[in-house]
DNA sequence: CAATATATGGTAAACGTTTACCATATATTG
DNA sequence: CAATATATGGTAAACGTTTACCATATATTG
């Protein structure tokens, strides 16, 4: 039905070649054919074939992306960054969502290798990441998402937790919160490792005991954490400093501290982390540390082109860290 | 380098096809043949090239999603639920952004066509949507996203626009609210169409003059709503009731109310549209209309797989209408 | 003018699958 | 037993591109 380059080759009278040089905007076309050609392929409404050329061509043009929670806000910005540096480099993306299953994630990884993507753009499910095996053996390039601690010298682009969470940590502590909390989700991942980095030396470098930190575990779910808070936190007259997972949290810990009838930010203070969209538009607008999440996908997604058109050596780890930022707004 | 077919019937002394059988899993190959086939496959660390299948059988088992805004959490929603019914059904998303610029769109939807997707989903851009020519001389099949006027006949799924906010009006009026705003974003499209409706009829049905309503029109940006409320709102003892764009965009209207030094739910009631998923978990948890995102994602995948094969007949148009939900909590 | 470079373009193979068309050996049927 | 059905699997073409290898005509060079 639709036109083929050979059909224009028939009806212009030239090779297949040709056509397909006239068309791809390569030289070796006398002016007068190719503007034949253009005109033909017009008329017959030609649509090149992608999946033809990315076979022979053994390149597909095409990003895998793999996001472990698509609900969540902040990938919805790092895929954008993400759609756009691709948009402009002529590549596609292949997105996926592993919902934290690593059954899945595994599952889309083969898939993803299966359609021919000429690099992967992942970001990890919360835990038993079992495709390490297949991504080693397999030779495209990778680079991980907001996670820095997948196999040694592998490529990523992280926000740098240790600074940001210092920052939040620090800002609590000057601003006369003593009693320090932390409600985290994510034991094992290299986030909540270089947060609680970050989190000590804030109060090292206050002068407060490292025992002084309380710290509560709570899986990501604002319900949950609503809860965490109403049971775990209790005012006995000193001023209370919560640092939260993210500001997506933060919503539930804000909303269990004003049922509790204590009074943000006097009683109670709060840091978020990630910054999104939402945050300063609350009618507490919440004290946050920006997590550059547009830039993430971005960069990354820079860096992948990168390696695949062999501009960076494959072998040579490309690592950025980018920095937080701490933003003073109204809940401490 | 990576292992094919060829090589595998080779190592196996079979021909191709008794191949291409075992590991499809396709009958009239011999079991041992076909173990010995699986077994030599492993050992080679085969991975099929959906690439090459994909162009003989002419059938991608792809989908491209065009979205107008994917910074908008809506969107985002829409996307998981695609992303959900594809994985399903063993469809891969090839996800493109149009910024809501219809150059952009235009150019992507050529994109998607190039690379051959079975089927197209598509959030149209805010004006002026160039591609109905080539789509409709095109062959495959469209599902529009919460759009209905595109054009006659279009598949389609949208939330039920109309008796959302007449739902949202008719609870303002109801609770007293008697001096009523709409704003609103998105002039053209249906969607503001369908919500006009519903909002005169609620005020038909509630015997208040159809010129009591004020309409204030404000492109899709939080700070330009809070400006626009700041600006256009006036407490002159009666209650204002102000149904708004979306929730998003209510956070903005919500803050300029405080700052106003108004009291919400007392003096001004607001109703939002869509109930994403922080609007529960604010201060004031927001009144809204719940718009079922996820489900108008994945309903509209599943009949755009229908579609493609042939399920259903391609030119009987598939409409679906979703059924909001008046989701009462504390601005109004 | 002969030798060479350049522009133009044709032929045919290749990318890695699937599948239409056969062919053969064995099992089943009346 | 002859006739037929069934299981197994081989050959080669096809999907729609790109490109290595040539070939020819013309322009340029000394």
């Amino acid at each position: 039905m639709a036109a083929i380059i050979k059909d224009i080759a028939k009806i212009v009278g030239t090779s297949q070649k040709t056509v397909s040089k006239a068309i791809n905007n390569k030289p070796g076309v006398n002016e007068k054919t190719r503007e034949l050609i253009l005109k033909t392929a017009k008329e017959l409404n030609y649509t090149p074939n992608i999946i033809a050329r990315s076979l022979v061509k053994r390149k597909t043009n095409t990003l895998g992306v793999m996001i472990n929670d698509l609900m969540d806000t902040f990938y919805l910005e790092i895929v954008s960054g993400i759609e756009a540096v691709c948009s402009k480099n002529n590549y596609n993306i292949l997105l996926s969502n592993s919902n934290n299953n690593s059954d899945r994630e595994l599952q889309s990884i083969k898939v993803l290798f299966e359609r021919r993507v000429d690099g992967l753009l992942i970001s990890p499910a919360q835990k038993d990441n079992r495709y390490k095996d297949i991504l080693k053996a397999c030779d495209i390039p990778v680079v991980f998402l907001n996670r820095r601690d997948i196999w040694q010298n592998c490529n990523y682009v992280v926000n740098d937790y240790y600074i940001g969470s210092y920052l939040a940590v620090n800002h609590l502590i000057k601003k006369g919160y003593r009693e320090i909390y932390f409600i985290y989700s994510n034991p094992y991942s290299s986030p909540n490792k270089d947060r609680i980095r970050g989190i000590k030396k804030a109060l090292k470098d206050n002068d407060i005991s490292l025992d002084k930190i309380k710290m509560i575990h709570c899986w990501r779910d604002v319900d949950l954490y609503y809860g965490a808070t109403q049971k775990e936190i209790d005012y006995k007259g000193e001023k209370i400093g919560i640092h939260v997972w993210d500001d997506q949290m933060a919503l539930g810990v804000c909303r269990a501290i004003m049922d509790k009838g204590l009074k943000i930010p006097d009683e109670v203070g709060i840091v978020g982390y990630d910054d999104i969209p939402t945050s300063k538009h609350l009618l507490i607008p919440l004290t946050t540390i920006m997590n550059p999440a547009y830039e993430i996908g971005a960069k990354a997604s820079e860096i992948l082109i990168d390696k695949i058109e062999k501009k960076t050596p494959l072998e040579e780890a490309k690592q950025i860290i980018l920095k937080p930022e701490l933003k003073i707004r109204g809940t401490a």
